[in-house]
DNA sequence: CATCTTTATACTCCGATTGAGCATATGCGT
DNA sequence: ACGCATATGCTCAATCGGAGTATAAAGATG
């Protein structure tokens, strides 16, 4: 209360949620075999968190962290065994570029739709939910009192968009959250889980808030930046968006926007290898970097 | 990197900014005399970082915290004094009601203007803007080198709308940064520091950081809920909105908005001390709660 | 070479949103 | 009764944003 109490010793540990895109494919980097995210203690020795996270991070991936950003910071009861030792997790979100052979072989990546498979809607509603999930979500709020019921209904139908409304992409962890609670998912002891590759501990939960935070970001944000090479068509750059929202976007519209916003310029070249008319290549403009890094963008994701 | 290291001991404390909204003024809970935020050490019989905050908040004003978003976690090497005992440090937003007497009385609620003076915006332009932090800036951007200068003078311009763009309350974090980069802040051992009640170590910058996320916040979620009285006439709500974003809005385009969105419905009764013709009632619609916790509020408030 | 396929790019249309102002209603004080 | 102050309802125009149409420029195919 006044601010001059013992406070007690616990331990520090550094979660990152490393995302990348490769091919259209959303990327995150996991600890192959593990089934985790990569993660490490917070040692005295790092000045500070964001330090000692961008330093082991580039020490694995042997390229820097364009943009770091803290996604949550947890100490439940329930993370550590329940004993003396506590742990503060601070959990980040980063954004790299997966370039071949730049770290030591053994890098995990994997599309994060593995982990999330009824996050991935840009070929449509995926059949998962409607055949899976709805069914299952439907039983377990039915299950429930009449009370409690209502309000069950009311938050699937929200986060799945059963209620007529557009999908909305940002609800990511809101999904993970209800299906952990209806106890559909590995990772709360599920005899049946739904599909949908499951990972160590809370790492799953911690995994989703970096979605949702990215797919809410990449709105009103340059984030994309840090994921796009030097140059890139504006097909490319609409895939990336694509991939990250886990939803298609009206071509011209996009351009439209993109274009508007002053964020990139032509290169001069094109690339031919597009399959039709060859395609004008662009870059970042640098001076807009600093600008709307504080000033925002706007991307063509409706928001519900 | 593999998750395995054993993390250094380090200690744990909470910080929380707590914020009421009191006859048109944006308050926040501060500890009087030691013009600190209240901050509290976690203990490791808290549940969660969460509980542990809402536990000694709820403790100390006698009501309980509605809405509470964690903002930020640090643990920058200055932050102590540099020795071996290394603290995390998670800052915490809480939304509450200043209620008269319900706490021990000696609480230290102040208008939150009183540390940033310039964010109020309510009255125009303040003049601390044009003649003291403008030129003053100006001249920190002039005194770095060529390659430098054009940088922090966009910095300056954007954070300021000095390029006659539109005021841009949400960069309240920002603006306070560029203060204090410029030294010109008591924090940094200004010599001649620019006008606004100091705190003590970085408790101005998280509160800052609060301002920013909640000006943020209101736009798009409904957050204003936890701030207003059970009953309230739409200006009231009007005022309370204008109060933490530190501008005016059009007041029929305010209603508009609210009505249509159904966020509140009318008591039935009406207050006749409005100075002219009585204004309606309203209460926040309870159902809707649940629906806008998830799927977002709209507010007049454009975004730059 | 004509044609088809594929992608790129330019332009149009329309409804929804939103900023701004006008007009009317209804209380109070004098 | 009259003016004042606020509440509340309505209009108008500019813009934005979603969706479609049309044209351009390559390679593939007969």
């Amino acid at each position: 209360m006044t601010g001059q109490g013992k406070p007690g010793a616990i331990a520090g540990e550094l979660i990152a949620v490393v995302v990348a895109v490769t091919d259209g494919e959303p990327r995150v980097l996991t600890i192959p075999g593990a089934g985790a995210l990569p993660s490490g203690p917070f040692e005295p020795a790092h000045r500070s968190l964001q330090a000692g996270l961008r330093a082991w991070v580039e020490r694995q991936t042997g390229h820097p962290l364009g943009y770091v950003e803290q996604l949550y910071t947890f100490a439940d009861r329930d993370r550590d065994g329940g004993g003396d030792a506590r742990v503060i997790a601070v959990s980040y979100l980063g954004l790299t570029r997966e370039e071949p052979g730049a770290g030591p072989g053994e890098e995990g990546w994997r599309t994060w739709y593995d982990y999330f498979p009824w996050e991935d809607c840009r070929g449509g509603p995926p059949a998962v939910i409607e055949g899976v999930l709805k069914p299952r979500l439907r039983a377990w709020a039915t299950s429930a009192s009449a009370e409690q019921r209502r309000a069950r209904e009311q938050r699937v139908a929200i986060a799945f968009s059963l209620d007529g409304a557009a999908w909305n992409e940002e609800l990511t962890l809101q999904r993970y959250e209800l299906l952990y609670e209806a106890g559909l998912v590995p990772e709360a002891a599920a005899a049946e889980p739904v599909p949908g590759r499951r990972m160590q501990g809370d790492h799953r939960r911690i995994l989703a808030t970096g979605i949702a935070r990215l797919r809410a970001k990449i709105k009103y944000r340059p984030v994309v930046f840090e994921l796009m090479p030097a140059s890139f068509t504006l097909l490319q750059l609409q895939r990336s968006v694509e991939a990250l929202a886990g939803l298609r976007v009206h071509k011209q519209n996009f351009r439209r926007l993109i274009e508007q916003q002053e964020l990139v310029e032509e290169t001069g070249a094109s690339t031919p290898d597009t399959g039709g008319r060859p395609a004008k290549l662009f870059r970042f403009r640098p001076a807009v970097l600093i600008e709307r890094a504080v000033a925002g963008t706007k991307l063509p994701l409706t928001r519900g």
